[in-house]
DNA sequence: GTCCAGGTCTTCC
DNA sequence: GGAAGACATGGA
């Protein structure tokens, strides 16, 4: 099955490589020709690439095109709201850009990282993923949940998408030419699956000290102590709170869930490149403290401070190595 | 070899 | 409160 999501302003490749998911890979050894439809139809060449990745039990293909995200999928879909909603495709980016203050650094940081959004991930693999995500390289990060996913996961059907990006073109039999061999795609592990495994089996997923972390975690969510779904519907200190009641929880990784899985727009999370962006584009003459980096954070940056963040993040990462 | 990574927790002043 | 060190592992 296949849609076309429209959306302006959306930087599909700045935004599943923001280190905000860690499980989408970019399909690579595509051609032009794979993609004859969109060039015919007038499409800038540099935005020809695809994405696959995994969204709750769904495998999903997606390219950016110039009207918006063509998403491709090998189950039938009725409703693709799960899909609007990962990709915040109905978010204005316009009006959230609005709200972000009039200056200098801001408006370098956006012109250099137009079109990157934020999404809105299920919680369970946001925490997880975050948890593991404490003093590593987002390499690192890939390797491990990827590491997770196969182990513990549910394998999905391989899916041998097409080669060729053409709107129908996905009912081809498996095997014909123009078909690319399957990757093995797997759905992130349950909370009642990792609550099941040992401290050492997590470990040997190369995640260290953090494995006791996600196993506690995952045993408070196995066994109804700690609701996730509850989370959603408190007040952003509430939620945050509560989530900071985990082992390995502090203020960063509760931001990141309270901003990448319950769509707090106002969650700022500074880790050490968004204290670097802080720093060098507001206090490049003075060292500011840690304590008043976390205030004017959390005062500067207006209703929508978590995309903002991530705008800072992905403009330290990318554009000032 | 050394430094550092989308941190957190404990200890010690 | 704030600084310092421990915690695993691997990329640069």
């Amino acid at each position: 099955m296949e849609t076309l999501l429209p959306v302006r302003d959306y930087d599909l490749a700045a935004t599943l490589d923001s280190g905000q998911v860690f499980r989408w890979r970019q399909e690579r050894g595509r051609s032009a020709r794979d993609f004859q439809f969109l060039i015919r139809a007038g499409e800038p060449p540099a935005l020809l690439s695809s994405w696959i990745g995994v969204v709750g039990t769904k495998q999903v293909r997606l390219t950016q095109t110039l009207n918006g995200i063509h998403a491709e999928t090998a189950v039938p879909v009725a409703d693709w709201q799960w899909l609007r909603d990962f990709l915040q495709t109905k978010t204005n980016l316009a009006d959230v850009l609005k709200t972000f203050p009039d200056d200098e650094p801001m408006r370098r940081v956006v012109a250099a990282c137009h079109g990157l959004r934020v999404l809105r991930q299920e919680p369970w693999e946001c925490l997880a993923s975050f948890i593991l995500s404490s003093t590593k390289q987002i390499v690192q990060i890939r390797q491990i949940v990827s590491l997770l996913c196969e182990r513990f996961g549910e394998p999905l059907a391989p899916v041998a998408w097409n080669a060729v990006f053409r709107p129908g073109a996905i009912a081809l039999s498996a095997n014909s030419p123009g078909r690319r061999p399957a990757l093995q795609n797997y759905c992130f592990p349950t909370p009642q699956r990792i609550a099941a495994v040992s401290e050492s089996e997590l470990r040997a997923c190369k995640m260290g000290f953090r494995a006791p972390h996600l196993l506690a975690a995952a045993r408070q969510i196995a066994d109804g102590k700690l609701d996730l779904e509850k989370i959603r519907n408190l007040p952003l200190p509430e939620a945050r709170a509560e989530l900071m009641k985990l082992r390995g929880v502090g203020g960063k990784i509760a931001d990141c869930v309270l901003l990448f899985a319950y769509g707090f727009d106002s969650a700022f999370p500074v880790d050490v490149w968004v204290e670097r962006a802080l720093q060098q584009l507001y206090f490049p003459r003075r060292r500011a403290s840690e304590k008043r980096l976390r205030h004017f954070a959390a005062t500067h940056f207006g209703p929508h401070a978590g995309c903002a963040q991530q705008y800072l993040f992905h403009y330290m990462r990318t554009k000032m190595k």
